[in-house]
RNA sequence: GGGAGAGUUCCCGAGUGGCCAAAGGGGGCAGACUGUAAAUCUGUUGUCAGUGACUUCGGUGGUUCGAAUCCACCCUCUCCCA
């Protein structure tokens, strides 16, 4: 199966400015393409993940990606999309993030001379000249078109500030910039990034008189239409100490019927065939696929001992067996013997109200015995042995005095 | 620059002097049911403490026995006119 063909049946593909030339590029390995990350963060997150497989696919294929990290343009913040502006970063943050991606990049992407090459926008983008840059490229824009883009929809209605307005033209530049110094002929990106893209586009052809391609990567979202990657508004990390292994295994262990195939599809490097074969899968069978899903993901993410030590905490803590390979807290007297006090200091619980409410609901185990008493308190010889904590049926800790 | 209005707890959104730690919804958490899913139902959702104390309603001062609610100034945002 040719490249092409497989990131469709994947469902990869949103949009492209033009199929054929796309599909005859990228089949034959002639593409040169980037795809930009916005260093918001200091970690990557789920959501860059399928960024970085679509990359690594299309290395594969022979393509040349080229990794942007947006140095330059994170300073203004893409409002594509939101409601409210970004917080504005220092410097400072930008850069100390921008190193964050690219040390986590390198664990997926090979780079180096004739393999995939990494930029920062900053290197050009900063020394710009406001006059200069208006005359050469801000003549291409046409401010009427800009406004009805649909990245800018909702900000229409709560107040775009000019500031913001102008991350469309840094990332068209962007493109611009790439086509001339890298021969990159390709951008890809999130679906949400269609009216930026199709800029780049725009510009290079209305300057260079020549033919840039943009093709978008479906948004990864659940059966509900929100996007993926996300706890209650937090970020899946691919950072270790964001997000430990273990809950990155059980984020999509955990994650719904409806959508278990999708992700297969669409993250893993599984042949397409094989995920097919798991769509006559039913009810609780779809388990199988969702531990396949979360030890692959994990496994790329983490490598494959983490992935092993998750699925196996896991699976003790659902099923029978022990939890040798629970997640432990050292504590020292000071910490208090008490379960209130161990629930907090574990973080299973946010304060001491917190953990008091959930023992009286009865979510509170110690070694697997429900906690009825919220004064109840462990001697110094359990605690020594270690004590297993758990809230409710996901959230567990050892405890174990030092 | 002129005029109008708004800022409430994680989010949306009630609340116009004490009965407000603040309705309602969403979200979160826990329980039941299950398949570590979804849907549904129940409870819960500022902090500390055995029911009482403390901190909260953009900011700072003020009026009052008492303010999220009144006054002054400031900050931020939205809308209308230029």
């Amino acid at each position: 199966m040719e490249i092409y063909e497989e990131l469709v049946r994947r469902g990869l593909i949103a949009q492209v400015t033009n199929e054929e030339e796309i599909k005859k590029m990228i089949n034959a390995g002639k593409a040169k393409f980037y795809i930009g990350f916005d260093c918001t963060a200091d970690s990557l997150t789920a959501g860059h993940f399928m960024a970085l497989t679509l990359m690594k696919r299309l290395q594969m294929a022979g393509n040349q990606p080229i990794a942007l990290i947006g140095g330059g343009t994170t300073l203004i913040g893409d409002p594509s999309g939101r409601t409210d502006m970004r917080k504005m970063l220092t410097r400072a943050d930008i850069d100390h993030n921008a190193e964050c991606f690219r040390r986590q990049m390198e664990k997926f992407i090979e780079f180096g001379p004739d393999k995939a090459i990494m930029v920062n926008n900053a290197d050009w983008l900063l020394d710009l000249n406001y006059i200069e840059l208006l005359r050469e490229v801000g003549a291409c824009f046409s401010v009427n078109n800009m406004l009805r883009a649909e990245c800018y929809k909702q900000r229409m209605e709560k107040g775009l500030t000019f500031f913001e307005f102008n991350y469309m033209i840094m990332q068209s530049y962007d493109f611009y910039y790439l086509f001339q110094h890298y021969d990159c002929n390709m951008e890809f990106g999130g679906d949400d990034q269609w009216s930026n893209m199709l800029g780049g586009t725009e510009l290079i052809r209305k300057k260079l008189g020549k033919d840039a391609h943009a093709m978008t990567i479906t948004l990864l979202t659940d059966s509900q239409g929100k996007k993926m990657g996300k706890t209650a508004g937090n970020a899946v990390w691919l950072d270790p100490n964001k997000t430990s292994p273990y809950d990155f295994y059980q984020y999509w262990r955990n994650v719904d019927d409806a959508d278990v195939i999708k992700c297969l599809m669409m993250l893993t490097f599984l042949p397409v065939e094989e995920i097919e074969a798991m769509k006559t899968w039913e009810g609780s069978e779809l388990n199988r696929a969702k531990e396949i899903l979360a030890f692959e993901l994990t496994k790329m993410v983490h490598g494959e001992n983490e992935a092993t030590r998750a699925q196996e905490s896991a699976r003790a803590l659902f099923g029978a067996g022990s939890a040798d390979s629970a997640p432990t807290v050292e504590i020292t007297s000071e910490d208090g013997a008490d379960v209130v006090s161990l629930l907090v200091r574990t973080g299973l619980c946010s304060s001491r109200g917190d953990a008091r409410r959930n023992i009286q609901q009865g979510g509170v185990t110690a070694n697997d015995v429900k906690v009825t008493d919220p004064e109840k308190a462990f001697s110094e010889d359990e605690l020594r042995a270690g004590v297993l904590l758990k809230r409710g049926k996901k959230n567990f800790f050892k405890v174990i005095l030092k």
